[in-house]
DNA sequence: TTGAAATCTGCTAACGCTAACATAATAACA
DNA sequence: TGTTATTATGTTAGCGTTAGCAGATTTCAA
């Protein structure tokens, strides 16, 4: 079989076959009214015949638009991102868009920039970032949009852009109040890489939660998200012979790195120490023990991104808002009274 | 400041500043030889000035290409597909493509034709799959990509396609006989989804290896590789009477149900039940017991397959092949000598 | 019957870019 | 000094599609 069929299939070629004007082809394949139902069926017949498959270019050239929008990602190596993208696309193809990734690997302004020339300028309808980039305000992003409408996610709460964001600060609140009321007193955190808005808004309120209770905060690292990471600083957490009888992990995988650095310590989760995560993975159910953590929608943050940015694409006028979702608390077993020797 | 300029600059009015020919300002963007060092600086001066960017759909339609590779797969909820995506997505960059991602929920091939069309047809210039679609050959792959190469990734093993693949066989191989040679003569499996050919291969190789060995296979049953599959279904395996001393999961997700079923069932792991599972997920060696698994090289996976596909853009009469990879085995500490108690 | 509205189809001109050729200026060689 | 390469620029003609207008045909009401 030959593996090219050489020459491609045009409007002008159905049409010829069809003996209709290239116009009519056109009607014919977007849905137009006005084309009589017999010729309708001999276009359509035609376009079998020969295979036909329009050309995006040329359409994209025409109309102005591409129907396609661009996601800007901090990779997808993590949980997060990963079911965002996921979700994206789902969602954006349900309204008739493509879906083009580009992913950045640093946080510098210029990457983001180089991404964006990436994705190939005015080819895309809109951009998403999923990319919590710091020290750039609304006028830099439409700066390298050039135009092109665009929604952040997972930013800063509270900022003048065009976003969606999960509240962090009141999941965050939600954990360490949780433990608070168990009665732990000597709460230590490892939180995320700090110049992710997340991870900076999950241990700020941390901190300002355990300030309102009147406490102080136990000693803190910073992770990196991977189990990995959290495995290595809560080992260096109990090295420094700093004493916690509660753990707030930035994330769930870092969480299940702590409760193996504490198992290998000789305590017990959560007899000796409570652990909570972030997240809620599919996983986290079946860890050992189960964990108790924060669920994000990662579903709905991708689905409402898409629609806001669907919205804003059809009426770029619109006013300019952030929409937030809350987190939600999921008790599991390892988080219990503190002193506890079930 | 306004949020769109209305007007999009060409190079028409990049020519027009530059005072220079639009095929000039063309060459400087191409980057071609035979333009003075003079007339260039004026020329890209003159693009700063205008923040011109060249139009996509443009020039895709003049030069009949897009520097575009598609990428159908399932989903990104799995942890492989996810890392291919995004080794894919990296490599694909530094040759300077773009992707364009699209994702099928079903097996059906008039899904994956949907999910080509949606594409845009022509709109790429090379097509990965992740898919492991059974019942379709070369001729059929062909047809739906009108043309266009296209690679499979994670195939049958010896199919005649142009694809990459990883041994599945072999791995199996290696975690059925590492049992074997610990003593185990009672395995049982829980498998991933059997219409992948991934999961297909693996637990077809579980029981080659068995027979080969001279051993019963012994009672199995099938997941979807979620943690919680693993969780009920080797709880189902347990409540039908099975008895094993070993224990192969389809993936690592799954061997971490599977364990936590096997505890709350009184067995300790890897005393009692020994445990493999595949993939090497970062968690894995965080698991309690630190899991022996599988590795599975994503990364390498999705960098050979753009470079593959890549090879097949530029020269289309490429003789098909097919790459396999191997997986490596990774011994850590939930699988031990039968019979072990320490 | 007559005009007006509705329905159907075709023609022409973009859309913004690049390939290919044509031209002009400069350098290189015998 | 002419002949040929080399470098630098402009001109023309598409790439395959759709928008917008212009006819042509049919339907409908007065």
């Amino acid at each position: 079989m030959p593996k090219s069929d050489s020459k491609r299939i045009t409007l002008e070629d159905v049409a010829r076959e069809a003996r209709v004007s290239a116009q009519t082809v056109s009607r014919v394949v977007n849905n137009h009214p006005y084309v009589s139902a017999d010729t309708r069926r001999r276009v359509q017949d035609a376009i079998r015949k020969l295979d036909y498959r329009p050309n995006r270019a040329a359409r994209n050239l025409a109309t102005q638009r591409s129907c396609m929008v661009g996601i800007i990602s901090f990779g997808m190596t993590h949980y997060g991102p990963a079911q965002m993208v996921n979700h994206i696309e789902r969602t954006a193809r349900t309204q008739g868009y493509g879906v083009s990734l580009s992913t950045v690997s640093t946080f510098s302004f210029d990457d983001i920039r180089r991404a964006m020339d990436d994705l190939g300028d005015r080819s895309v309808d809109g951009v998403l970032f999923i990319s919590p980039v710091t020290g750039a305000d609304y006028d830099d992003f439409a700066h390298i949009c050039g135009g092109v409408p665009f929604v952040l996610i997972d930013t800063q709460l509270g900022a003048q852009m065009p976003s969606v964001v999960i509240d962090q600060r009141y999941g965050s609140q939600l954990a360490t109040r949780y433990l608070f009321d168990l009665g732990h007193r000597a709460i230590s955190a490892i939180s995320g890489p700090l110049d992710w808005f997340g991870a900076q808004a999950r241990h700020q309120s941390w901190l300002d939660t355990l300030a309102a209770a009147g406490i102080e905060p136990g000693p803190a690292l910073e992770g990196d998200w991977t189990a990995s990471s959290g495995y290595r600083k809560t080992r260096d957490l109990i090295k420094s012979g700093a004493t916690f009888t509660a753990l707030v992990a930035g994330n769930d995988q870092m969480a299940l790195g702590a409760i193996r650095a504490l198992r290998e310590a000789g305590r017990r989760v959560p007899e000796d120490v409570s652990v909570v995560g972030f997240d809620d993975i599919p996983e986290a159910a079946y860890f050992d023990p189960p964990l108790t953590t924060i669920r994000q929608d990662f579903a709905a943050l991708g689905k409402q991104s898409v629609e806001y940015l669907m919205a804003l694409i059809a009426q770029p006028d619109l006013p300019l808002h952030q929409r937030v979702l809350y987190p939600v608390f999921v008790a599991r077993q390892s988080a219990c009274k503190v002193g506890s020797d079930e």
